[in-house]
DNA sequence: CCATGTCAAGGTCAC
DNA sequence: GTGACCTTGACATGG
């Protein structure tokens, strides 16, 4: 099992996922942000490796407005070498990567430009880890969408688009479970339907479910990944206590952390913690995992 | 320098 | 039909 953690790090005093207005963009602010954003990606993946952490998400930040009209720059081209070294860093360790869009982004859309902006956006994110060479274990993580008073054929959408894909981009895709629309059990049908593999995510399983036991939830999503997936990836967090159903906490809870890995413990997983103290609880996590010979 | 408003992008739910 | 809320950290502006 491998661990970690999304896009950003408080310890190391620089930051990935820097951007800026897109009132004042300009190809300059672009390249020097760009450049920041990547340098400080590699400090980040080397603090990982000295702490066992061998999973991250990558920041969608990381080219601020790279799907976007507005930008016409080759970075892909000029960041080629940065691009390809954190690649190689990524592979020589043996890490794991992920990266997940934001809200907005909707495959499952009626509104074709909002699709078609959607899809832009996942191009980018594959475009960022093929240029670092990453191969197809490296995922792209989202959301079934919305449910537009219609579920039924708001899936059939989903399906429908996911399949006009290019392989390109369906090779890095995954669909995960969410807190409020579309559950476990919604993202298997889809899977059934297209084939997309389902990233578990137990908190907002925990959320919004079909009284399945985290065993069984994730024996039935692990069951989605392919040869070429890698082991699966799951998100995990915990409720913030005393706020609102849903929210993430602040800081680990140990005791449902272990809780949770003993019931999972049969199946090999690679573990995203969405705690918002980032690698402070990752830190806490690993030395759990490591007492529980599972890391 | 600090505090507060604002930021590319949507959807849902309450009223 | 309109507006609040979701959720988020950091940019940006104004005092």
């Amino acid at each position: 099992m491998k661990l970690g953690y999304p896009c950003i790090n408080r310890s190391i005093g620089c930051a990935a996922n820097r951007k800026f207005r897109l009132a004042s963009y300009s190809e300059d602010k672009l390249v020097d942000t760009v450049t920041n954003n990547l340098d400080c990606m590699h400090k980040i993946l080397k603090y990982n490796l000295d702490y066992d952490l061998f999973f991250f998400r990558l920041s969608s930040d990381t080219v601020p407005f790279a799907s976007h009209p507005i930008c016409d720059f080759d970075w892909v081209d000029h960041f080629r070498s940065e691009l390809h070294e954190i690649g190689r860093f990524i592979i020589g360790n043996d890490m794991r990567i992920s990266m997940h869009p934001d809200q907005f982004i909707l495959l499952n859309s009626p509104d074709e430009g909002i699709t078609q902006r959607s899809i832009a956006e996942l191009e980018y994110h594959c475009k960022l880890l093929d240029a670092m060479g990453l191969d197809s274990t490296a995922k792209v993580q989202i959301h079934a969408g919305g449910v537009y008073k219609d579920r039924e054929l708001a899936v059939e959408r989903f399906v429908e688009r996911y399949e006009s894909l290019d392989s390109g981009l369906r090779k890095r895709l995954v669909v995960e479970n969410d807190d409020r629309l579309y559950s476990l059990r919604d993202c298997l049908l889809i899977n059934e339907l297209c084939g997309i593999p389902v990233l578990f995510d137990s908190f907002h399983h925990e959320c919004l479910n079909n009284r399945e036991s985290f065993s069984s939830a994730m024996g039935d999503a692990a069951s989605t990944w392919g040869k070429g997936d890698g082991v699966p990836m799951i998100d995990y967090s915990n409720q913030q206590p005393g706020a609102r159903k849903g929210k993430h906490a602040t800081s680990l809870d140990i005791g449902h952390f272990r809780d949770f890995l003993e019931e999972v413990r049969e199946f090999d997983l690679d573990i995203m913690l969405e705690i918002k103290d980032k690698e402070k609880s990752a830190l806490e996590a690993i030395v759990i995992m490591k007492e529980l010979g599972l890391a």
